[in-house]
DNA sequence: AAACAGGCCTAAA
DNA sequence: TTTAGGCCTGTT
């Protein structure tokens, strides 16, 4: 990976493993949205940021200054995900995955944010997914202008607390509104400290997340996955069970792809999406 | 129109 | 410990 700057844009080359259109799309986040020529725009917490790929290169439009502070570590630059491709080709369906979603990154999405969206995600679609989630910034995130339009940030669990399931319903999220209500008292309250769970490790982590009404299994390990950036996890919706059941045996155990299992399930998630199979 | 969509909760075997 | 039914809402 190289990079080099100028006032707003940062850009990098030598990095085959970015494709913004598939890192957005590949159903880990709900909230950058393209324009026409596939420019995507969007934010992580208050900084919002113009990202696209021409040819060999890819952009951000930030300056240095940010995008140490704040992209390299949020797109995960650091990782290198052409290696762990590589240790993906222990089969021929996995293998298939991971050329298909060559491209990939976890992004490591803010915390809260994770544990909303994915509670939001149960049952649902990825359309209505998006729009509960915007209808939700909207109406109680904080403005960020950004190149002459208004932004939303995710708002804050201690905005949340003190609304009831009622005050939701113009977001239209249905019976997720208690759920939401519910996450965000135990943040604000201090009952879940989603930062320490990392130093919880992965079982008490999953545990605590699920004491969480509204947090299962599945929501609980992409929260794991995407939030808290254990790479080890593996959620299983039912395209993934899908996918398991066409390709592996009945006993398969996903720690057979090892400390980055959760990549080989998104790679694996966006090829069983993708109808290619 | 009825079924389904990236589950979860509760009650009941 | 596993299984069925219900749940908001929007779309097909």
């Amino acid at each position: 990976m190289k990079l080099s700057f100028t006032d707003n844009l940062t850009e990098i080359t030598e990095l085959e493993d970015f494709d913004p259109v598939k890192i957005f799309e590949c159903g880990q986040c709900f909230r950058w949205i393209p324009d026409e020529s596939g420019v995507y725009t969007g934010l992580f917490r208050k900084h919002a940021a113009r990202v696209w790929r021409e040819g060999e290169k890819v952009f951000i439009t930030s300056d240095k200054e940010t995008f140490e502070a704040v992209w390299r570590d949020y797109f995960d630059l650091d990782r290198d995900y052409a290696e762990i491709r590589r240790m993906f080709s222990i089969d021929d369906y996995m293998k298939k995955a991971a050329e298909f979603g060559k491209g990939i990154r976890i992004l490591r999405q803010d915390r809260w944010e994770a544990l909303c969206s994915f509670i939001i995600s149960q049952c649902n679609n990825i359309p209505r997914i998006r729009k509960i989630i915007e209808a939700l910034c909207q109406l109680h995130g904080e403005p960020v202008e950004f190149e002459g339009k208004t932004l939303f940030t995710f708002p804050a669990a201690e905005k949340l607390a003190p609304l009831s399931p009622e005050d939701l319903a113009p977001v239209r999220c249905g019976y997720r509104a208690p759920y939401i209500i519910d996450a965000a008292r135990a943040v604000a309250e201090g009952r879940l400290d989603l930062d320490k769970l990392t130093a919880a490790g992965y079982e008490t982590a999953l545990n605590t997340l699920k004491t969480i009404s509204g947090v299962g299994d599945k929501v609980a390990n992409c929260i794991v996955l995407f939030g808290l950036q254990m790479l080890d996890a593996f959620p299983k919706d039912v395209w993934i069970k899908r996918a398991l059941r066409g390709n592996y045996p009945k006993d398969f155990s996903p720690s057979v792809f090892g400390q980055y299992a959760g990549v080989a399930q998104q790679y694996m998630f966006y090829y069983a999406r993708s109808g290619q199979n």
